[in-house]
DNA sequence: AAAAAGTTTAACCAAATGGTTAAATTAAAT
DNA sequence: ATTTAATTTAACCATTTGGTTAAACTTTTT
């Protein structure tokens, strides 16, 4: 049966290389503080991963797997398009608080190398031509009006993601910092969002 | 008078260092890289800014001021609301198109040292309380809807941004990397982005 | 129990990197 | 023209960092 100690060691492994790389990004983190932070040495961690960047590909696919889940739900239930994008803006920007470096340890990384970027989103699951599929359907249907369904999806992601990646900078400038102002901001966000975006596509 | 030389090669020095860091980032910078760029050695990089911190600070500054300079021409122009969305999106967005790398690069730096990114807000000449306040006036004369402005000035910078600061990521889902297409994605935006805000925002 | 395979560690290495220094060259002031 | 100040360079240094190695310790297999 499968090893207690390997899966053991190499989860732990994964768990503080995420941390750490996504706290500081590929060329911030250290291997030391790495292998500090799973509890062992440098060398094991180098027996796992052969290199830093094997360790960072394999992070950032799982970082990656786990940013975009309940989109395709969207999708594959068969709910109005209103209680969709309700239950799709009111999650994601949940999951994103709960995660709040995510977002910008993803666009960090993202202009690193545009091959591994296409397969490793070629492999998360996400269907984009799906997505656009599903907002076009709606449109024909009159529930929405007509736009490009793209911008409707970017507009969707954009409201979402970029607040969260931008904290520091919009906590100071609307709040003075205070960290609990910004988070019921944010709170306050998944209705606000849902509201600006259902008035704008009123058919 | 003012030396010729000096202005001249901390001119480079700066035009570099610019150039450089925004690509790279704070981390993956190096000084050697910065010295070559601008056509001199390393020693004398040091000599001008004595440490990467420093020269780094310099820099961050220099790109911040001029990430959101059409912003307050929303306050202090006498424009309709609609006029004034239209002509700031439209620039903000041409702006960001030729400089795609900048905002990315303030996000990802934006979590160094926030007393250091506070002060550079407040030295930057953005108001965010004036453009506040204008967003407010307009609600209360009827002209948009009643919402929190923080929002709507949030969601403006939300659809203007992000899409280009995710531009790797958006252009291979949407457009099979193709970057042509995507350019037009970004300049159609100028438009579609101004009807999506105002849409919503009808009274 | 002995052998084999898997796991862990300390010590080490070469390359890269931010930063320094002392001397040389150039420009400005007297 | 000579002194003085500013500018530029090559060589150097200490530290950090990713990565290796050989040996020791554990676990599994036979």
């Amino acid at each position: 049966m499968n090893d207690i100690k390997k899966d053991n060691t190499e989860e732990k492994i994964l768990v503080a290389a995420q941390k750490v790389f996504i706290e500081k990004g590929m060329d911030g983190a250290r291997m030391q503080e790495i292998a500090n932070e799973a509890g062992i040495n440098k060398a094991l961690l180098h027996y796992y991963f052969r290199t830093k960047q094997k360790l960072f590909e394999a992070i950032f696919k799982m970082v990656f797997r786990n940013i975009l889940p309940n989109l395709m739900e969207m999708v594959y239930s068969d709910l109005p398009i209103e209680t969709k994008l309700e239950r799709f803006i009111e999650g994601y920007i949940d999951m994103l608080w709960k995660n709040p470096f995510v977002p910008t340890f993803i666009l960090k990384e993202m202009n690193r190398d545009p091959q591994f970027l296409a397969t490793t989103i070629q492999g998360s699951g996400i269907r984009p031509d799906e997505i656009i599929a599903m907002f076009k359907r709606e449109m024909e249907a009159g529930n929405i009006r007509k736009m490009d369904p793209r911008d409707l999806l970017v507009n969707i992601l954009s409201m979402s993601i970029f607040p969260i990646a931008a904290k520091p900078l919009l906590s100071i400038m609307f709040f003075d910092s205070n960290s609990a102002e910004y988070s019921t901001f944010i709170s306050n966000r998944k209705k606000t969002v849902k509201e600006f975006i259902l008035n704008s596509i009123k058919p």
